[in-house]
DNA sequence: CTGAAAGCGCTTACAG
DNA sequence: CTGAAAGCGCTTACAG
């Protein structure tokens, strides 16, 4: 049985497998996806000959005669940072189980990168796509071909749009009120952004949990910086020398934090006695420092399934009224957090 | 200009944007693509139509007709380890570059999950694999199905599969003869496998750098772990209780790093004073912790971004003879390693 | 129960 | 300079 594909070196199509199996395409077609009727002795033959010519369908071609798509687009900020890297992963193993291939991109903080990838997942046909997104033209850009799309952490477009992210405000509000509940009274707030919904209700969180204690907040105390380790640990730097210095810290993410962790080393501060210190995001370096740094701690691959489930839910359901899912957060309660030395 | 696609709610296909322009297939297809004669005012007239549709071709169609692809599959073992996600992010940088579009899977170290995720991607047609094997299998099954394969960190078939590796055995034999340079003898590897070259390498430098020094190597110092923090934890628990423990420990990657570090405390054995500590990867921990854990660093975005640049010249040279490309690691000296206290 | 024909969206020799 | 026709690999009503 040697086929012309085999002695000409190409991959087995169908029509190579009917031939082999002196049937025609459309038979063989049948015998191998199992729809339609065909005689049970022709269909063994047919899986027969297709298992020793090697045969695996083409599924690009399946897919487009059908008019289907069987993948899904991924698009993170940066796949170096494990946020991120979690959320692939549990996107990656949750759309697989549902038989969907993952097509992954990151866009290093570019603008113009989103939307070139944005543009990628369009020609390819994807089913959907779960982003991180950086601009509010990447989801309608998407929106207006008709591709299904999760924002997931952050969102732009609250309530037009699928989302899924964790409750940013009520845990910012949760663990600064923990801090000023010990005696805190100036904790500072570094942030780098609070253009989006995570920076954004992060702030929330922080201001409303002062005025729940009564106590004033001083706007002087939340601090901007850049998003890299280096600016934050500059700028902490300076925040932690002045003379009326914070007695705590809350960092909006575990980059500021680790800036925050590094300035207090440098400026031979001791944590939690000179300075208290929590972080939104855990990392796996904050159980390995002494003290344990104190975390708003995401499960970001629990993320990433569920802007999957919601992908599905979406597609399945294209009319339904846009959902943002929140999903909860847990405060991992460590060394660094103590009441403050002069209370 | 109301087309039947907008109505019917439907992408834009090039018949109808060929309609919408007046023109046949052949002639919108030539003017978008730019391959092949067609007027200038012709050409301009498609090209905005196309645009005004919001026209994007679909690639699938596209590549099934030109019998090409340009898509890579990545396969790596687990997207929350650093290593691979950073390996990831060097490939997707890399092949995006080049125009190819990745569609990436993790195994979770399952080999049943390492082929079927082979599988999927021959039925991708994609135009390579970059992987990180688990088993010998799954680089034989894509090569049956003509599908180049690159492995990278570790190789099944030594020299007759293209890869993109570290020279373990040299650096493994570099750390360890500084160790022992420096007065230590009683020098334990900590390792999780001997089946694969990264391995197995290792712990063959770790022996020559005891043959060079002219020093006999105690086997029984030589440990086997099992793969996860916890198990690593416990063996260094059991290692460093003994009463004639190692005075040096070289963890063969920095999960098993994690492990030893975590074993210290748990004992309160300082660092370097008690132990000295190195570790085969680097990892953000290691520069956050006090005193820093010296380590080998492995470049893990080059060596993604270097199995890109093999698997295009595998794809131009497909009759060249196999290659493996090795890239430099370098020693990251910190504070873990010191001379024994003894010495 | 099976096969001939059409067609998914695209490109490309080829004829005019 | 342009369009009709064929065909990439597949599936699916439909006729017999």
């Amino acid at each position: 049985m040697k086929t012309e594909a085999a002695t000409a070196g190409r991959r087995p199509t169908i029509k190579d497998v009917a031939e082999a199996a002196e049937v025609s395409r459309s038979t063989a077609s049948r015998a191998l996806t199992g729809r339609g009727y065909v005689a049970p002795a022709v269909r063994e033959r047919v899986r027969r000959t297709a298992q020793t010519l090697g045969y695996v369908p083409d599924v690009l071609a399946r897919n487009l005669r059908q008019q289907v798509s069987r993948s899904i687009g991924v698009l993170v900020s940066d796949l170096r940072n494990s946020f991120y890297a979690d959320l692939a992963s549990g996107i990656s193993r949750q759309s697989r189980q549902r038989g969907y291939a993952m097509m992954l991109a990151d866009d290093h903080g570019s603008v113009a990168a989103e939307l070139e990838a944005a543009e990628t997942f369009v020609a390819l046909r994807v089913a959907g796509v779960i982003l991180t997104p950086l601009s509010a033209e990447v989801s309608e850009y998407l929106g207006r071909h008709q591709i299904p799309v999760i924002e997931v952490d952050r969102q732009f477009a609250e309530g037009k749009q699928d989302a899924v992210v964790v409750d940013n405000r009520a845990a910012a509000e949760r663990v600064t009120s923990r801090l000023l509940g010990t005696g805190h009274r100036r904790v500072a707030l570094l942030i780098d952004e609070m253009d989006w919904t995570t920076g954004r209700d992060r702030l929330v969180g922080y201001r409303s949990a002062f005025h729940a204690a009564g106590i004033p907040a001083d706007d002087a105390l939340v601090i901007r910086s850049g998003w890299d380790v280096g600016a934050a640990q500059e700028v902490a730097r300076g925040l932690l020398s002045t003379p009326d210095r914070p007695t705590a810290v809350f960092a909006a993410n575990n980059v500021l934090a680790e800036g925050v962790w590094r300035a207090a080393q440098d400026l031979g501060l001791r944590i939690p006695e000179d300075i208290s210190l929590v972080s939104f995001d855990d990392a796996p370096w904050m159980t390995m420092v002494r003290p344990g740094v104190t975390a708003v701690a995401q499960d970001a691959v629990a993320l990433g399934e569920a802007a999957v489930a919601q992908m599905f839910h979406r597609i399945e359901n294209p009319a339904s009224p846009a959902r943002t899912v929140m999903l909860s957060v847990s405060v991992e309660q460590r060394g660094s957090t103590a009441p403050p030395a002069t209370a």
